[in-house]
RNA sequence: GCGCCCGUAGCUCAGCGGACAGAGCAGCUGCCUUCUAAGCAGCGGGUCGCAGGUUCGAGUCCUGCCGGGCGCGCCA
């Protein structure tokens, strides 16, 4: 990252001067600063503010740390053209030309690897998202759930990371027993026969077509036997379908799983039984109203959780424990779990249950997303999955299209509630940001296709005098594509995947203001060479942050 | 009542303890015989919910309050 070949010159500076006599020792070891690139364009391309931190432990005026620094820094150099000491002590730099030039010939180099690198070392983390009941099909929270998840899973992998996707399967307990019987029933209608709809039914028309295609594979079979055979047959099937159509609604999203882990699997093969059982030996476990009760305000919930209900059937609190060791267990040194806002409550319960039989309560992380309120010309749409009066994601997809999606979930912080406007985001037209992104791309797509078609070649690295990038739009274009890899860097690191796109907006809006400013296709060989290398860059650039969000690049729009 | 999250421009939202708080939309004004005008340039628009505190420095961190959302089940 730039940034850290800045921070590595600015503290050697320090040590400099501290060699020299121009700081005190206390200046040393050098504490962590920022360097960032400062709001206001007159600061220079990036500004530091170690004389500021030091101020204290030096017990001198962050001024004259900063001088002091400053009379030891190299300037001009290789990374540096110049530094200045301004405001209460900031450093603000101005990169050398033979900097940028350097980094752009890397994004080149380095392609589609270009933002990547290695903080994370190979180190194996599991994130799991989406892990929708599989009782109906996917609405839009689950997308945002899935947007969110899977940009964070692929930030990670741009981090080093040895990342593993994974869905977790309820395929046991109430809400599938309640789409069998919602399944079996319509199944019964169909045949003509009579039957009763379960109170707790699903009414949406997803659970007649399973019941269709049952008659259709089936005819009257399943009606003939048992009802316990035919419960379980019914259900097996109807679970088979709404998975499929999960799978399909997320593949057409952009979104594939490694793993689709079973519940169900837990309480078989008896990972349930044994963690309570290794529970009730360290006496972590009580028996209250016929109920077994985890001890779980010792580990700072605000109350004991049940583990196992009054009728002996466990709860899913008791299989979300083991499948957590489960997950440690197949070698997952971190875990995130993408968890929508009303499983915020359930936080502090696995938390405990998982501190409870030793495991590092830091390697557990929550990514909470709230609510998505779905507008259609401002107006609420009323949602509820009990009716079958709800938008799915399918829908979504289907009226938006997957890019707009993608973009707009991954937009706002996860953390913040979102509206949704289906009305404005049905409109293809400017008021899309993923279009102006999208369009920058496509712009430099045609400039390159323009080029070959006049039989310009592509510039080599080698041989190409980048330095004649001088005017400000092109200086601001080529410091915004090599700021990448610190920005995934960022938003990998702090699981906060929108600021790729606040980045993919800006480094969108460099493109098109130096498009407006500078021709690239020129009569100038060395210029429209050095021009062409320089959108190549931006092109890269904008790639590697769609590929992040989950967007497509496209060539032509 | 308790816990978590959110309060930033008319609307939807960005904003890494740092310098004069930003974008898009909405409104108004200009710019296409030249690589895509899905673009660019400009004009307006703010007690960053309120009050304290920490700090050289707070929209950002801490505390309290106000407003909103969600959770607080032997549902998932």
């Amino acid at each position: 990252m730039l940034t850290q070949e800045l921070r590595a010159e600015i503290a050697r500076a320090a040590e400099r001067a501290v060699a020299s006599g121009d700081l005190p020792a206390s200046a040393t070891p050098v504490p962590p600063f920022d360097v960032e690139p400062p709001r206001d364009p007159r600061h220079g391309d990036y500004a530091a503010n170690l004389a500021l931190v030091l101020a204290r432990a030096v017990g001198r005026p962050p001024r004259e740390i900063g001088a002091a620094i400053l009379r030891h820094l190299p300037a001009p150099s290789e990374l540096v053209d110049h530094a200045e000491l301004a405001g209460q002590g900031f450093l603000n730099l101005t990169l050398a030309p033979s900097c940028l030039s350097r980094w752009l010939r890397r994004v080149h180099a380095e392609d589609r690897r270009f933002g990547h690198t290695d903080v994370g070392r190979g180190r194996r983390v599991l994130v799991e998202y989406v892990s929708a009941n599989p009782s109906g099909p996917l609405h839009v929270g689950s997308g945002r759930g899935g947007a969110v998840g899977e940009t964070v899973a692929r930030l990670l992998e741009a981090l080093g990371y040895r990342v593993s996707r994974e869905y977790y399967v309820n395929d046991y307990g109430n809400q599938v027993d309640a789409l069998a019987r919602s399944v079996e029933a319509r199944y019964l209608e169909a045949l003509g026969r009579p039957a009763a709809f379960p109170e707790d039914g699903y009414q949406g028309a997803y659970v007649v077509e399973i019941a269709r295609q049952i008659v259709r594979e089936h005819g009257a079979q399943l009606a003939e036997v048992d009802g316990a055979e035919r419960f379980s047959r019914i259900q097996s099937i109807a679970l088979a379908a709404m998975l499929a159509d999960i799978r399909n609604t997320l593949e057409a999203f952009g979104i594939t799983f490694d793993t689709w882990f079973s519940e169900r699997t837990l309480h078989e093969r008896g990972a349930v039984r044994r963690v309570l059982e290794e529970l009730r030996e360290r006496d972590l476990v009580y028996e209250q109203d016929g109920a077994l009760w985890f001890r779980a305000t010792r580990f700072g919930d605000d109350k004991d959780r049940v583990l196992v209900r009054g009728d002996g059937r466990p709860t899913y609190f008791a299989a979300d424990i083991p499948y957590h060791l489960d997950k440690y267990a197949r070698g997952f040194e971190h875990l995130i779990d993408v968890w929508g806002v009303d499983h915020i409550g359930d936080v502090a319960r696995l938390r405990g249950g998982l501190q409870a039989l030793g495991k590092d309560p830091a390697t557990l992380e929550f990514l909470i997303h709230q609510h998505v309120r779905l507008r259609n010309e401002g107006e609420a749409v009323r949602m509820s999955k009990r009716t079958g009066e709800f938008v799915t994601l399918r829908d979504l997809l289907g009226a938006v299209g997957r890019d707009a999606a993608r973009f707009f979930f991954v937009m706002t912080s996860p953390g913040a509630p979102m509206d949704f406007d289906l009305a404005l985001a049905q409109r293809r037209s400017a008021d899309n940001p993923v279009y102006y992104v999208q369009y920058a791309h496509a712009r430099i797509c045609s400039i390159l296709r323009e080029a070959e078609r006049a039989g310009i070649p592509m510039p080599q690295a080698e041989g190409t005098d980048l330095a004649l990038l001088t005017s400000p739009e092109e200086r601001v274009l080529a410091k915004r594509v090599i700021m990448l890899p610190d920005i995934v860097h960022a938003a990998g690191t702090r699981r906060e995947p929108q600021r790729l796109c606040a980045y993919a907006r800006e480094l969108a809006e460099a493109f098109h203001v130096f498009y407006t400013q500078c021709r690239v296709l020129t009569d100038d060989a060395t210029l429209t060479a050095a021009r062409l290398m320089l959108v190549d860059a931006a092109r890269r650039g904008l790639r590697n942050t769609l590929d992040l969000v989950g967007v497509a690049a496209a060539e032509r729009m």
